[in-house]
DNA sequence: ATGCTCACG
DNA sequence: ACGTACGTGAGCATA
């Protein structure tokens, strides 16, 4: 037996309605790049998604209400009015509920003068039940008198993914009448929200008892007159007339004059390429991304142009020439340590692919690489770099790096995965890894070695496609120089860094292993007793229990799974509690065992003795770099017990030194500059401790040693405010006063630095004009939210604009620096190497004869990057390994 | 996978 | 009234 069509009725109108209202709390956060309100349209995807996977319909048709006056109105002008204005949010959204049902492949339909279940009665009456079973889908309970032996009706219950299913006999069950009599029990009880008058009165309870009685309207008016004597009766007799019109009225017309037939409706699945537009319009991230890696990939491996290339199998000169593209593939993230599985590279004319054996033996490769005469363009230069120099392959002349220059023009753009940044940039004709190769542990390669081949040279000619359109936008945007003098060459200077490594003292750290260990034994036991049960101390749910229901100590904050039971909770806990004393001390052995003992020690390469992190050039969205596997830019230093693990960090040379130079104040100079206010410039230019500086002008004192320490503690909070983009509440918590007190420090703050305060709010309307905020060095972030109704969304947005120039300016500079750096120690010769960068400091290793020259050039390179209009100032140190370098 | 906590600038 | 200070990454528990 062949299985039942299936024709799925969707009425638009009133499902995105509901979607609209279901997320209508949420209103600011569903918004487009453009501003455009997108909760109904994500509400009526998840609701399409929902119900075309669960039904898997064979027909489908979305019915819309044509317009304002339908039939109805010309035998009762009233029909639907009364109604509040249709909100402009919602308005807005519906030209693009079409578009998204093209992307989906739904037909949708609408007829002059009749309203969408019009539509949907007409086809349902068509429907042979012989041949369809029809599930119709509204918002409207309405549309359950259409239910039938071979039509159900499914109502949005609460917001739209949840349906409640209406037939013929859960209708008898619910309620006692027939799907017919639900517009008998319209024309008594009538419908406010469609302004339909029913009889005075007479409300639903009442109705449905008539119903029972009677059984239809006609037939009540049959027997009205044996009724006995009531207000009722009266109401019946005296209203009929608006009786049978409301009846009419909320009857739906199953034979309305449709242009479409069933067989139109035929469903045969998305179009991805129209689905991808629209969510790229709609900034629908989550549906693309997972579009992305499944039916988009299906579908352009059947649409996408089959590409040349070709796999080697010898390799001669003639393949190599000036602007190449080339790829280094490798299954896994970290390049310190990846399996090269194939390479390729190619130019529009000629793609080869290659075994990385014969690829990197290749004296031909090797030369084409090494020559700077040939300019090579790639996918992330840093990853491209290194591993071939694993292979003691020095590339040169790297001229462009399309995920560098994704990420310039716009920092949200980061993908390691090459397909996403194409995507992005409106290229679709490469497959993304994960469907190449799978994800997580069960990463491999494919079976079929021409599958990775071609994914391979589609990387490539992606790569010499979007170079040359990438370059343009850099150049429209006023970018290239970020680009050519600032990006691309410290992912030169990075690359060295990361390949030269920090050496680690790894007895040391089992030292403190063992002594770390010891105590926290200790500590445990002593909290066990205090608790009188033994519990998993690294679970804040365990510990919550114990400390607040156990113990009954006072709940001072709550996270969105229960107690929190974090160190300023903790802190205020102290004086009442002996237990979280010890409680503190074993967090911070615990997080110093973990992280940096255990840690440190697991990714300390064996053949050397030295760490490799790397520097993530592309991640973080104000410039700074990232530091992972590990992360060496978070090494504990405030306090005494942490800042022990930097003693593990030695020079990789005996008789060398470790130096360290570090910018101070930057951000507040920055501030400065760009700021231009004339009190924060001159106590820089004067060389004034800064927070002390602010906390006279602040405070009103006279003399730097009136200065109480109280005083500039209160000051240095103010000026970190400052810098992350003030807030009374965020100042009020961290100096733990009111936010009234707060709210003052701010305002005479700004009294006294009317230079920031005009920054401040110059940034802001510029943000909210230009939609995002630049560094010094034309570094964008887009800041969508700027002019967002959600307070939250818009206030972050607003802190960020404040921020994002402060923050990345100084990125910006101390990269220069950096670049700089690299070059001058080279050109005199030293044998200084510069190892780590954490974000305003700057630390080398070198011979202990280097270090008296060191102290000038770099303070020198650093203090000149670049010209503002107050001096930077560094201060350095050297010493036999990290900690003794502060 | 996600949330919490905590390390750094 | 709203409810957060800016930017990161790692380990652990828990779902």
């Amino acid at each position: 037996m062949t299985q039942k069509n299936k024709l799925l009725l969707i009425d638009g109108n009133s499902v995105a309605f509901r979607a609209f209202f279901a997320l209508h709390q949420q209103l600011e956060r569903f918004k487009n790049k453009s501003g455009l309100h997108t909760n109904a349209l994500y509400g009526f995807h998840s609701m399409i998604e929902n119900v075309l996977t669960k039904e898997k319909p064979t027909h489908v048709l979305v019915a819309f209400d044509a317009g304002k006056t339908t039939f109805r109105n010309a035998f009762f002008e009233e029909y639907k009015g009364g109604r509040s204005k249709t909100p402009s949010e919602f308005s807005e959204q519906m030209p693009y509920l079409r578009e998204l049902l093209n992307g989906f492949g739904i037909k949708h339909y609408e007829l002059d003068n009749y309203e969408a279940d019009d539509i949907i009665g007409t086809l349902s009456a068509q429907a042979n039940p012989a041949e369809f079973d029809v599930v119709v889908v509204s918002g409207d309970r309405d549309l359950t008198q259409l239910a039938k032996e071979n039509v159900r009706v499914d109502i949005t219950v609460k917001g739209v993914s949840e349906l409640k299913e209406y037939t013929v006999e859960s209708i008898q069950a619910e309620m006692g009448i027939s799907p017919m009599q639900i517009i008998d029990m319209k024309g008594l009880a009538g419908d406010a929200s469609d302004n339909i008058p029913g009889v005075t009165k007479i409300g639903e309870k009442t109705a449905l008892k008539l119903l029972k009685e009677y059984g239809s309207v006609e037939n009540i008016y049959n027997h009205v007159n044996e009724m006995k004597k009531s207000k009722m009766k009266e109401n019946l007799i005296n209203e009929k007339e608006t009786a049978f019109l409301s009846k009419r009225l909320a009857t739906i017309d199953q034979d309305s004059p449709i242009t479409i037939k069933i067989e139109d409706l035929a469903y045969t699945g998305p179009n991805t390429e129209k689905l991808i537009d629209f969510y790229k319009e709609m900034d629908f991230k989550t549906h693309l991304s997972r579009l992305d890696t499944t039916e988009h990939d299906a579908e352009n491996e059947a649409n996408r142009e089959a590409i040349v290339y070709e796999t080697v199998t010898e390799i001669s000169p003639e393949m190599f020439s000036d602007k190449m593209a080339l790829y280094v593939e490798m299954l896994t993230d970290n390049y310190h340590t990846a399996d090269i599985v194939s390479i390729s590279w190619g130019n529009v004319d000629h793609i080869y692919v290659g075994e990385p054996e014969l690829v990197l033996n290749s004296k031909d490769f090797q030369d084409w690489a090494k020559n700077p005469k040939f300019s090579k363009q790639v996918f992330d230069a840093k990853r491209t770099f290194v591993v071939l120099k694993r292979y003691g392959i020095d590339v040169e002349n790297i001229q462009f790096d399309i995920l560098l220059a994704s990420y310039i023009l716009n920092t949200k753009d980061n993908s390691k995965d090459l397909s996403e940044v194409a995507t992005e940039h409106h290229y679709f004709e490469v497959a993304s890894d994960e469907s190449v190769y799978g994800k997580g542990a069960k990463i491999h390669l494919p079976e079929d070695p021409a599958v990775m081949q071609d994914h391979l040279a589609r990387k490539v000619k992606a790569i010499l496609v979007l170079s040359a359109q990438l370059e343009q936008h850099l150049a429209e945007n006023n970018q290239s120089e970020l680009f050519y003098d600032m990006e691309l060459p410290l992912a030169m200077v990075l690359a060295e860094m990361e390949i030269t490594g920090i050496k680690v003292d790894a007895q040391r750290l089992r030292e403190m292993k063992v002594e770390f260990a010891e105590r926290l034994l200790a500590i445990e036991k002593r909290v066990y007793e205090q608790a009188g049960e033994e519990f998993n101390l690294n679970s804040p749910k365990q510990l919550g229990v114990i400390l607040f229901e156990k113990m009954g100590y006072p709940v001072i904050k709550k996270t969105k799974t229960g107690y929190s039971t974090a160190v300023d909770v903790l802190e205020q806990l102290r004086d009442q509690a002996p237990i979280v004393a010890d409680i503190l001390e074993y967090r911070q052995i615990a997080k110093l065992q973990s992280t940096y003992i255990e840690g440190l020690l697991k990714v300390i390469h064996g053949h050397n003795g030295k760490i490799h992190t790397r520097y993530m050039q592309t991640i973080a969205q104000t410039g700074r770099l990232s530091s992972i596997d590990p992360n060496l830019q978070n090494i504990p230093i405030r306090l005494e017990e942490g800042r022990k693990i930097r003693q593990a960090f030695v020079p990789s040379h005996k008789g060398w030194k470790i130096f360290a130079s570090d910018y101070s104040q930057i951000e507040l100079r920055v501030l400065a500059h760009i700021s231009d206010d004339e009190h924060l410039k001159a106590a820089f230019i004067e060389g004034q401790d800064i927070h002390a500086s602010t906390a006279m002008r602040v405070f009103g004192i006279e003399k730097q040693e009136d200065v109480s320490s109280e005083m500039r503690r209160r000051a240095k909070a103010v000026n970190f405010g400052i810098v992350y983009g003030i807030s009374d509440y965020g100042l009020s918590k961290n100096l733990e006063i009111s936010r009234k007190e707060a709210q003052n420090f701010i305002d005479t703050y700004f009294i006294k630095y009317p230079g920031v305060k005009t920054y401040m709010e110059e940034i802001v309307r510029e943000a909210k004009d230009k939609e995002y905020v630049e560094t010094l060095f034309h570094r964008r972030r887009y800041l969508p939210d700027i002019n967002s109704r959600n307070f939250n969304l818009r206030s972050f947005a607003e802190r960020t604009a404040m921020n994002t120039p402060i923050q990345g300016s100084a990125a910006d500079i101390i990269k220069v620096a950096m670049i700089e750096m690299d070059k001058r120690l080279k050109e005199e010769k030293l044998e200084a190497t510069m190892l780590l960068q954490v974000h305003d400091e700057l630390i080398f290793e070198a011979p202990e004869a280097e270090i008296p020259i060191l102290e000038k050039l770099v303070a020198e390179v650093m203090e000149n990057a670049v010209d503002l209009n107050v001096p930077l100032k560094v201060e350095s140190d050297s010493g036999d390994n990290w900690y003794e370098a502060k």
